[in-house]
DNA sequence: GCCTATAGTATCCAAAACGATACCGTGCCT
DNA sequence: AGGCACGGTATCGTTTTGGATACTATAGGC
């Protein structure tokens, strides 16, 4: 999506939605959460799994994650550099909105472009 | 989101994510398809619904719904005119994406703005 | 020495998304 | 006659998003 995000909610049944879409709203988003679910990575860990991201778009959206409380951001005073990225409590109650998303790409994946396998190198 | 929408599907456990995601990426085709889950409903009808939505935008996402399969688009010969906006069974097996998010929404939109009862009128 | 990894920052750019505003033809209601 | 509803189209502009590319300091391996 773009420009302004879902910023006023208004008390009918779609401002939920819009809420929820506010938090996941960049393009690697729920790529990004989804492969934390699983645990703990470190930036280019979650950069070789999310294929076809910039460095620099994976920095700025974990980023907005972390300012939105999604995922927490640990730093270890070392070199060279160790940051760890770790979903938070409120990121894994998504689980259940990116595990259906999962669930559906998955059973319908087929109708739009065929999966490639480029990105193992 | 904005920009090249999720086109190539890497055979890693986020493609189908991305697949997901592809298809409802439009500030507001979650709550339009949130909406046309309870039943048929002309473009007015949505758009009084849909809070904040410019008719033009309105116009421009329902049409990039139908293009993708989730919803149909019935119009009547008549004056006024008279257009008829339903989801797609496509678009139904999208229900455990919209009813995660609107649970979610629900449980959280404490976090983000206040509701606001302003679009009543 | 060179290359690689680490996790970024910096700068510029292009494309797209959405909003704002005005307008349309017909019929119905007042 | 005027206003409103219907479901849009048309045009322009702004903002945002994401990509492309180059660069950074340090250490380790070869």
């Amino acid at each position: 999506m773009a420009k302004a995000r879902h910023s006023r909610f208004d008390c009918n049944p779609g401002c939920s939605v819009e809420a929820a879409i506010s938090l996941i709203d960049g393009k690697w988003k729920c790529v990004v959460l989804f492969h934390l679910l699983d645990g703990t990575m470190r930036f280019n860990e979650i950069r070789r799994e999310v294929a076809g991201v910039t460095q620099r778009t994976l920095t700025n959206q974990l980023r907005e994650l972390e300012d939105d409380g999604l995922i927490t951001r640990k730093v270890y005073a070392q070199v060279p550099p160790k940051v760890e990225y770790t979903i938070s409590p409120l990121g894994r109650s998504l689980e259940p909105i990116l595990v259906s998303l999962k669930a559906w790409g998955d059973g319908n994946i087929g109708r739009f472009g065929k999966p490639v396998v480029e990105n193992a190198a």
